[in-house]
DNA sequence: CTCATTTGATTAACATGGTAATGATACAGC
DNA sequence: GCTGTATCATTACCATGTTAATCAAATGAG
């Protein structure tokens, strides 16, 4: 990720901040909590982010007429501008990626780190004897 | 590593503090950037660390006498106490993670990501053009 | 020896991770 | 319709990541 940041700070833009307007720009109108899942960010990160992202004009945000608890974000042009001046340095990270670590290795080393992840979740064989 | 964080957290010691003082604890005396070295953290988070581990007494600090510029580290038995508490706890997590994921599969896995880190830090053939 | 450079540590400033507490709205049961 | 509970968002608080600036000590060139 760390290649990736100078195409970002040049924005003034986090990775995080990066990853949910990502997830706005391809996504259109999600609510915060689908927002936080997708780009994983927790609650408490989100509501910063989103008081920053909005101040500066990147994404918009209504409430909820259906439940009010809720909190509906969208990308504006100017974030949209962002995410397509920005993506193609993206792609070009993962294609580089792919190409000199192997789309194949890249791919198995995910599924392996999914695997991973799920198996700590199922219980806890720790800390409870 | 949440699986983790409540052993550590009933000492009051976070993951990191955790890696600072268990690098202490197997290496003796280090400098505090040999220290930041192999616990991965970086310069300014370990001297906030520092601080803190200070005054709770898990660990004491020096000037080295031969380079006024570094600082010496090293555990106190306070600090000692705490690793061989924790300690067990901690080697089976890792032994659950063996049997449950299969330790060559794990061996693999952390080979699979330092290649790819180390891919990264070759050079930069990213956002140069 | 003196000065410029380099190196190690610290500080500062900001963003995020993480947990707990609070507020506000929905909702289920009565 | 009210009330207790559950859910979503926010706030508060602290620790760490991250970069840049600063400070102090060591080192090298002259």
């Amino acid at each position: 990720m760390s290649h990736f940041r100078p195409i970002l700070a040049a924005h003034d833009v986090t990775e995080q901040q990066w990853r949910v307007i990502r997830v706005l720009y391809e996504a259109g109108k999600l609510d915060a909590t689908e927002v936080a899942d997708k780009a994983s960010i927790l609650a408490p990160s989100l509501t910063r982010m989103i008081r920053s992202l909005e101040e500066r004009g990147f994404i918009s945000k209504h409430k909820d007429d259906a439940d009010g608890r809720r909190v509906l974000l969208q990308i504006t042009s100017t974030g949209r501008e962002i995410v397509e001046d920005v993506m193609p340095e993206s792609l070009k990270v993962y294609a580089d990626i792919d190409a000199r670590f192997g789309a194949a290795r890249v791919e198995r080393l995910l599924d392996m780190l999914e695997e991973l992840a799920s198996l700590k979740m199922e219980n806890g064989s720790l800390g409870e004897e």
